[in-house]
DNA sequence: GTTAGCACTCACTAACAACGAGTGCTAAAA
DNA sequence: TTTTAGCACTCGTTGTTAGTGAGTGCTAAC
């Protein structure tokens, strides 16, 4: 167990050390207010930090900087929220001023916002668009060959596929088979549709229009597969201001991360849980994010659907602030969304 | 006018400068099997060079790089187009293998394809959805306040909106509303409809259903001006390996510039015009591509439609092979996307 | 008109010293 | 026993200097 004094100092440094960005030395630390110590004294604390694994050094001569261990326990005994101040509340709120705003461009506000306030770059996760229900299914014929399949959730989202038509598919036959699924399928997770297909409704249709039910699975299994949780991001050059990213090839890897949903969407494991989660530098087992850490938290879009809203920075970004921005925010946001339906 | 010798020397140091990125010098021009010429000549030339504004020296004994005007002397008058390798045509050929494969997903492979062969940047701007006709418009309500606009293109493009509905608007009345819109908007192309809305089909609602024409037309306002030609970008971070971006500062307005659709969109306003286009660091008239040449060709989409394909790169970028790759690719787009309507 | 020769420029590199922020350790003070 | 003052040592950083080499412009000879 830590003494008293050793957490003090632990907290000092890695305090010190996120504001500054320099590998801290004992004499700064002894010139503090809060800290009654020589720093003879403090660097013996310190030569115990690093014996421990909170603490390491640059090069032998330099000033100790935290270690991933030091930062997880900086998080998790160390961290005491900051107050949030009403210019902060009032320029997220601004957000919402606008009644007729969409849902979606109120999320791509909220990122850009969420950026701006912290300088890092933001993620949020939409709601997942799987739990959706079916409100209406439909397929627009575009030609004699090709047609435009369309499925309207109750959110309001629409995913849309063309497809190429079989070559003796009728104008009737279509019908039917709209009515069918219709009748069929609406108010139905879309998670649930390819199950659905490939049971009952295969036989339905086979019953009414012939033998096109394979056609018609694949054609939905198309369409629910690609539909993950929509990405959004604020300030995605942002880390370019942080010095540990001025080496080109992590900045590089940060930004081809970003154009990878389902790894991104990968950062976002733990974000189920309720509450706010940190995840620091290797934790996230992803080699573009070893010098990084992540913030989540979840909000609730209503009907049992959660998205996630995150930061990523740099190992030594400001946990307190973004800690407190995102826990605030992820509130207000569910507030919303849940009013709203 | 240049003499031929002057011609010579500018193109040798254009072509070496583009394939080594350094200063080039008299003797290393000397030294090359079809320069008959001592280096002395050479520096001389160099100098008259200079002096027409064709050359530049990063110091005063440095080699010579080319200016600006020396780039677009060389890709006005001493551009010769490579001949493509057919390794080259068959990765481009091997997009189109599959049939089956959406217009889209088709589009942001070749932008990946391109990107790759290149090492820059590609960017594809889909055709305009401007000049795509209406299909088939359709409101689907979500609940009692709440509704979604669906409009599908002839092109299988679908755009939706959600909307709140005005307090009094019963179930007949929006039936009444599309069958309106319906009878009069389908087979115009979406740029017209704001045009049409506030004339005739303004009237015709405002007799049949009251006077909602205001709020038809207000959403509608929406669905068409949001709608810009999409973007697709491929090789983002390619940037990043050339030695002219380990600026942060360029690297950061780059990469902001690419998320700004209208701005982009202004570098391709030559793009119309047949054949490929040239333009060249400050012709952008764009701050963040001051240090970039961007060649642009369009390519036709049917009905008159056109897209265009890019390649952004550092001035000193491979021009006789992105000339030529370009040329080759947005042909063989077209042939593909006229043949398939 | 062309070219050899030469003095000159200037970025780049290596070597070296001086500096300073920091450490670990020891011994004295509390 | 704990704390602290003192000191030798480490090592990155900065500045200086000199040497190198790729390049130029100019002049005079070919």
């Amino acid at each position: 167990m830590l003494t008293n004094r050793q957490l003090q100092v632990l907290q000092v440094i890695v305090d010190d050390f996120i504001s500054s960005g320099q590998p801290v030395g004992s004499r700064q630390i002894a010139k503090k207010d809060n800290v009654s110590f020589s720093s003879a004294t403090i660097r013996n604390e310190m030569a115990d930090l690093e014996d421990l694994g909170f603490l390491e050094k640059t090069h032998t001569s330099s000033g100790r900087v935290p270690s991933e261990k030091g930062y997880r326990f900086y998080v998790d005994h160390l961290l005491k929220p900051q107050v949030i101040t009403n210019q902060e509340i009032a320029s997220i709120r601004s957000i919402y001023a606008d009644q007729l705003m969409e849902t979606e461009q109120m999320i791509r506000e909220s990122a850009n916002i969420l950026s701006d306030l912290t300088t890092y770059t933001s993620v949020i996760l939409g709601p997942d668009v799987h739990m959706h229900k079916v409100k209406r299914f439909q397929i627009v014929p575009l030609s004699s060959t090709q047609a435009v399949a369309i499925i309207v959730t109750d959110s309001g989202h629409v995913e849309n596929r063309v497809f190429t038509l079989p070559e003796d598919f009728s104008m009737r036959r279509i019908e039917k088979v709209v009515n069918i699924l219709n009748e069929r399928l609406v108010g139905k997770p879309l998670v649930e549709i390819p199950l659905r297909m490939d049971g009952e409704i295969a036989k339905l249709i086979k019953e009414h229009v012939g033998a096109y039910s394979d056609f018609v699975s694949s054609l939905f299994n198309r369409i629910s597969a690609q539909e993950e949780g929509r990405v959004y991001y604020g300030g995605k050059t942002n880390m370019l201001n942080q010095p540990e990213f001025h080496d080109i090839n992590k900045v590089r890897m940060l930004l081809d991360l970003m154009d990878k949903t389902p790894q991104v969407q990968t950062l976002f494991q733990a974000g189920n849980q309720q509450g706010v989660q940190i995840r620091i530098g290797s934790e996230n087992n992803l080699l573009a994010m070893e010098d990084c850490s992540i913030i989540t938290a979840s909000f609730d879009a209503g009907d049992n659907q959660h998205g996630s809203i995150a930061i990523i920075g740099p190992k030594r970004m400001d946990y307190k602030r973004v800690v407190t921005l995102l826990d605030f925010m992820s509130g207000d946001l569910s507030r919303l969304l849940t009013n709203n339906r």
